[in-house]
DNA sequence: GCCGTTTTCGGCCCGACTGTTTTCAGTCG
């Protein structure tokens, strides 16, 4: 039973309470309790076992039981009585924008919706409108929350596209009369948003093989003799494109797209690997993820793009010191598992309150817990930094002084997204303008699936950023990809230099290098362009100048 | 529900925004 099982409970347990409860701080207890036992260094079980998880800040009476029973029984009779009180999937309703627990809470309770249909029936018929803290407006709104969250259904980020995918081609490889199978279209060519997954199948004895797919896709149909469609997991679309192992090639190309690059590819001879089609066309092999249109068809050698093994090190990585669900000394070790060579550490700064802010003294016992924790983890060398707001008018949160502490510093925007385009052009531009800064953090802050980014002009920010030789982050957080891989070149040309970053809240996050590696490979960037791809020495040497400079206050 | 003490109740991470209100509640980050 590891700690993040009895964190997940907890949670849940909040959740429900969140529903039921008038008092909005008993649920945050749980909450609160979730993160307490998620932030523990020790075992959970040893503490319970001696008692002294009643000692841990956040764990009370109650919670400290709870935790016993998770641990000893492996679940929870408190949550199970919670959950017996509502449908399953009455959680489906957060992912209408706007709805959060206390309105699903009184929707349940006063008209027992409980699931997507019966909000949008409710919606419809003007039951909602009626509702006390409802009115016509918040009717309106649910409305188009509802269809948002339908379109989105058939849509799927990149990591599940690859996972479902590498899943499915598995089980083709199991079936003796298939000779190859591997995943082309969207996924293949990494693109951050996907519909559907396409796998090439290379058999000479396709009715066999039709006879045994049943058991490996769901509502199956074939759309013409040669592709086969079907479902996966959630309702993830796959699309099976059969063709002969002579024409393996010819099919991976075809169907790994984009109709732009294939239609300008012109005829695609037959032949067993993709590159034997290239060689026959004389053309330099094209990265799958550099498809999406014509650009790179001209090129006459085939460009090394960067990869996941090309990076040194990495920055931006969060702890328990602020919103982080693991300790410094668990970040700390798992960039040294990753055969790191430095790891930046970023945690809030004090004005992002509800992500856990330091404020200068929890600076200070940051700073320490870095200063105990570095030894254990050389030659692998630690760097201080922050994820500081930028604030309203473009000032970076923290005052000079304590910028100057440290060896990096990440400008982020996290408030007032909606701000009108020049005012956040402006406090962007500023916000560079700012000696302390090292990097641009999260771009566009867009949220894919869920929000757009927020409006300003990218352009001036290229030329700023460039001139002021801050460094732009590719935030490889699945659900961001941010900076968006299609702006790379209009900053690349103003001189500007990226670095991919987890933005990692958790150790299985530093994941997302692999997710960010894909989207710099996507805007053509090879390990030059690219921060971290350098070495230790060059990457101390910078940070030391650029501090240097700033303190000399240049 | 948890915490702390100027202990056994009153506060609990803050601010912008929106739609519902006529003074506030819920959501989002």
């Amino acid at each position: 039973m590891d700690k993040f099982t009895v964190a997940r409970t907890l949670d849940e347990i909040g959740r429900y309470l969140a529903l039921t409860e008038s008092n909005p701080f008993k649920s945050r207890a749980f909450d609160r309790a979730a993160r307490a036992i998620e932030a523990l260094d020790a075992d959970v079980a040893k503490l319970v076992a001696s008692g002294e998880i009643k000692n841990v800040s956040g764990i009370g009476k109650a919670t400290a039981e709870i935790v016993a029973e998770i641990i000893n029984t492996g679940s929870s009779t408190y949550l199970e009585e919670l959950r017996a009180q509502f449908p399953p999937g009455i959680f489906d309703l957060l992912r209408i924008p706007k709805l959060g627990l206390k309105k699903i809470g009184q929707l349940y309770a006063e008209l027992g919706i409980a699931s997507i249909d019966a909000l949008e029936e409710a919606a419809r018929n003007g039951q909602i409108a009626k509702l006390k803290g409802f009115g016509p407006k918040t009717a309106q709104q649910i409305l188009g929350g509802v269809e948002f969250a339908r379109q989105r259904q058939s849509k799927f980020l990149l990591p599940r596209g690859i996972e479902a995918g590498e899943r499915i081609r598995m089980l083709l490889a199991d079936i003796a009369e298939i000779e190859d199978a591997e995943v082309s279209g969207s996924v293949r060519r990494r693109l951050e948003i996907c519909r559907n997954v396409n796998i090439v199948v290379a058999t000479k004895k396709l009715e066999s093989v039709l006879a045994k797919l049943p058991d490996i896709l769901d509502g199956l149909e074939m759309l013409d003799e040669q592709t086969a469609k079907g479902t996966t997991g959630r309702d993830i679309e796959v699309r099976l494109h059969f063709t002969t192992p002579a024409e393996f090639g010819a099919e991976l190309l075809r169907t790994t797209g984009s109709e732009e690059f294939v239609s300008a590819f012109g005829k695609i001879p037959k032949g067993r690997t993709e590159q034997d089609v290239f060689e026959k066309r004389h053309i330099a092999f094209v990265e799958p993820e550099r498809r999406e249109d014509a650009s790179e068809l001209s090129r006459k050698k085939r460009v090394r793009l960067v990869q996941a093994s090309d990076l040194r090190g990495t920055f931006h990585v969060h702890t328990t010191f602020s919103d982080g669900r693991n300790t410094m000394h668990e970040m700390l070790s798992a960039a040294k598992e990753r055969g790191y060579e430095y790891v930046g550490i970023s945690d809030h700064s004090k004005s992002a309150y509800y992500a856990g802010g330091l404020t200068e003294d929890r600076l200070r016992e940051q700073h320490a817990e870095i200063t105990a924790q570095e030894k254990a983890v050389k030659p692998m060398r630690v760097f201080r930094g922050t994820e500081a707001d930028i604030l309203g008018d473009g000032s970076i949160d923290y005052g000079p002084d304590t910028l100057r502490k440290f060896d990096f510093v990440i400008a982020s925007v996290h408030s007032q997204f909606q701000m009108q385009k020049d005012q956040m052009t402006e406090r962007i531009l500023r916000a560079l303008d700012d000696p302390s800064v090292t990097f641009l953090g999260h771009m566009t802050g867009r949220r894919l699936l869920t929000r757009d980014g927020y409006t300003f002009d990218y352009d001036r920010v290229f030329e700023r950023a460039g001139e002021r030789g801050v460094m732009i982050e590719i935030n490889g957080n699945p659900q961001r990809l941010d900076i968006d891989w299609r702006l790379v070149k209009r900053a690349l040309d103003r001189g500007v230099v990226f670095s991919i970053h987890p933005d990692a809240h958790s150790i299985s996050e530093y994941n997302a290098m692999i997710t960010g590696t894909w989207a710099a490979r996507k805007a053509g960037l090879t390990k030059k362009e690219i921060f971290n791809a350098r070495g230790l020495d060059e990457v101390a040497e910078f940070l030391a100048a650029r501090r240097k400079n700033r303190t000399a206050g240049l």
